[in-house]
DNA sequence: CTGTTAGCGCATTCAC
DNA sequence: GTGAATGCGCTAACAG
C-alpha cells in the first residue's frame, strides 16, 4: 500500500504539502494541488487511518456500546446513529457490553483505546459514579435509555415511569382490574420504572396490586412464556396483562393460544417499545411507543454538536412515551 | 492518559520491557514484571490500540461488513460473529454497505484503513470481480451469504436455490397448485436463487408456473403487504403464497386479514429464514430455516483459523436449509 | 532476560 | 504557498 512518502515523491511536492492536500483546510496551489491528486490515484493512494490517528489525537469516529447485538432494540439504536453520523462522514466503532459489568468497562476501554472521538452509551450494570468519574475524563460520551441528574446533559432517556403508567391506564379504562405484569429484570432502571408507573396507574384507579400475579422476565420472548404459564398456573382470574416489553408480549400471546385462550376475548394484552413486529401480531399488539429512532439520533446529533462543532440545534434529552392503541386490548367480559 | 515510557521510568525498566509484559510473548522475569504490573495499576495505564497497530500492523480486530445495521437478519450476523471472536478478544468493527456499490467499497477501504486483521464481509452490489481481486490482496476475508466459484474457500453460504425448492415443495405435497411467489429483490442473489428453486418445484410437480401470479419486493414487510394487495386485486385464484422471506411474509398475513381472508384455511402461506419472529406469528409461520448463526460463527471460526492460526477443525462453507413446518399450511380446501 | 535503536504513516509546528 | 524537522505511543529486531 502506497504510503503519503510516496505520493510526494511521485508529486515532485513534500509530504507536509500531501497531507495539505488530504486534509484540504492549509491553502495550497491549484497546481500543486493537482499534481498531489493525480500522484495519489496513480497509486491508488488510500490514507492511513490508523497513523492519521495516532499523529492527530482524532479518529472521525465515534464508539457505540450496546448491550447486545442481538434484537431489533439495539439494531434500532445503531442503525439511527449510523444514519446521521454517516452522513457527517463519520464512522461508528461498535462493541457489546453484555449487560455485564466487567464486559462493559472494557468495551469503554476498547472504544477509547481506538481513539473514538467520542462514545454513545447503552450501558445497564456500570455504576451512575463510574461514569460520572468518566464524565470528568477526556473523552466526551453520550448515554441513551439511561439519566444521571449529575449529568444530564449527557442523557437521552425516555420517561420509562410514564410509559408504565399509560400502558396499564390504557387496560384500566378498558375496565379491566384484574391485571398480571410481566416485568423485565426490576435490576436494570427501565425495567424498574415501568413497573413504578403501572403501580402508579393502578393506585389511580383505585385497583388492588395483586403481587402473586407478578412475574419478573428477562425481556426475552422466552420469558413471555413462561411468565404466562407460570401466572396461569395460579389459577387465579386476571383479564388484562401487560408486558413491560413486546418480546415478551409475543411470547405471552403463542403461549396464551396454547392455553387455548381467545385473544383478545380472554385477555387483553399491552406490550411496550413499539418494535416494528408488534404490528404485525395477531391481534396487532396495542403498546407503548419508545421512540428509539428519534433518541438514537439525537445522540449522534449530540455528538456532531458537542465534538464536531457542527451547528445542530439543541438536542432533546427526554423523550415521552406514546400509547399506541391497535387490536389486542377490548373491553372486559362481564359474565 | 499516561503512556508505555511513563510506565517504564516508574517501573526503573526499559520500554521495551514494559512492552514485553504488555504482550506475554517474551519472558520477563518475575520480579521485573511485577514490577511493571504495578507501575502500570498506578498510572491507570491503558496501552493506545492505535499506536499499537501502527507499530505491528496487526489490530486484534476484524472488520465485519452488514449491509443494514437494522433487522434481525444482520443483527444475527454480527452477534454471532461477535460472540465466536470475543471469546479470543478480538473486537469488531462494524460498518453497514447498504446494498449499494460505492458504499460498499467504501465500507470495506474503511476497515481496511482502519487495519483491521480480516474481514468479514456481506455484500451484494459489489461484483464478483471486483472480490477477486481484493482477494488477492493483503487482507484476508471471508463472504458470508455469497458463493463466488473462483474464491469458494472463503465463501459460507446457502443454499439457497435449495430452499426456494424445499418452501414451494410443501405447498405441493399439501395439494396446492395455485401458487403465488412474492419475491425479494431480483437483482440480489439470494433473492434470484430462492426464486429459481421454487420454479424447479413447480416444474418437479407439474404445476403450471403463472407469471401473473408474481411480486418483487425489497425484503421489507411493507412489500409484502403492498405484493399481497397487488396479487389479490388481480381476482385471480391462488390458495398458496411463497414469500421470499419471513419479514415479507409477516406483512402478507397482516393484509391477508385486512382482506378478510381466514389464515390458513383460505390462503397456505409459507415463508423464508426463520427468524425467530416466525413462530410467534399467528398462525405460526411455516418456513425455511436459514442457519445464520452457524454461518456467522463459521466466518468467525474461519477467521480465527485462517488468520490467528488457532487450531479448528475444518470450516463447513456450504450450508443447507432446511423446511421447519409450522401451521401456517394447511392441505388445499376442495370446494 | 533486558536495553538500545529504529521506524510504523501521518499531522503539525516552525522556518523559508 | 511550501519544505524540514519532530513526535504521536508502541513494536520489533538487534545487541549485550
Amino acid at each position: 500500500m502506497a504510503t503519503i512518502y510516496e505520493v510526494s515523491e511521485l508529486a515532485g511536492v513534500s509530504l507536509a504539502t500531501v497531507s495539505r492536500v488530504m486534509n484540504k483546510n492549509a491553502k495550497v496551489s491549484e497546481k500543486t494541488r493537482d499534481k498531489v491528486l493525480a500522484a495519489m490515484k496513480e497509486l491508488d493512494y488510500k490514507p492511513n487511518t490508523i497513523a492519521r490517528s495516532l499523529a492527530s489525537n482524532r479518529s472521525d469516529s465515534v464508539g457505540i456500546l450496546v448491550s447486545e447485538l442481538r434484537g431489533l432494540f439495539y439494531s434500532q439504536i445503531m442503525s439511527g446513529i449510523e444514519e446521521v453520523l454517516r452522513a457527517s462522514e463519520k464512522h461508528v466503532i461498535i462493541a457489546a457490553g453484555h449487560s455485564k459489568e466487567t464486559e462493559e468497562i472494557d468495551g469503554i476501554e476498547f472504544l477509547i483505546s481506538r481513539r473514538c472521538d467520542a462514545l454513545i452509551l447503552h450501558v445497564e450494570s456500570v455504576s451512575d459514579d463510574y461514569l460520572i468519574e468518566l464524565s470528568k475524563g477526556p473523552v466526551p460520551f453520550v448515554l441513551i435509555n439511561r439519566h444521571i441528574p449529575e449529568i444530564s446533559a449527557r442523557c437521552v432517556s425516555l420517561d420509562n415511569e410514564q410509559g408504565g403508567y399509560l400502558s396499564a391506564k390504557a387496560l384500566l379504562e378498558s375496565g379491566h382490574r384484574d391485571i398480571a405484569y410481566i416485568s423485565g429484570p426490576l435490576w436494570k432502571m427501565d425495567a424498574n420504572e415501568r413497573f413504578k408507573g403501572h403501580q402508579r396507574a393502578l393506585a389511580e384507579f383505585g385497583a388492588h396490586y395483586d403481587e402473586t400475579l407478578f412475574f419478573e422476565g428477562d425481556y426475552a420472548e422466552t420469558s413471555g412464556e413462561e411468565g404466562l404459564s407460570q401466572l396461569l398456573n395460579q389459577n387465579k382470574k386476571f383479564t388484562g396483562l401487560v408486558c413491560a416489553n413486546d418480546y415478551m408480549a409475543s411470547g405471552a400471546m403463542s403461549k396464551a393460544r396454547e392455553h387455548q385462550l381467545d385473544l383478545p376475548a380472554d385477555l387483553s394484552i399491552v406490550g411496550f417499545d413499539n418494535i416494528i413486529f408488534a404490528s404485525h401480531l395477531y391481534p396487532k399488539l396495542s403498546t407503548v411507543n419508545y421512540p428509539l429512532d428519534q433518541m438514537a439520533k439525537a445522540t449522534a446529533n449530540w455528538v456532531l454538536k458537542t465534538v464536531y462543532n457542527q451547528k445542530i440545534e439543541k438536542v432533546q434529552n427526554l423523550f415521552q412515551p406514546e400509547f399506541i392503541e391497535r387490536d389486542s386490548v377490548v373491553p372486559v367480559q362481564r359474565r
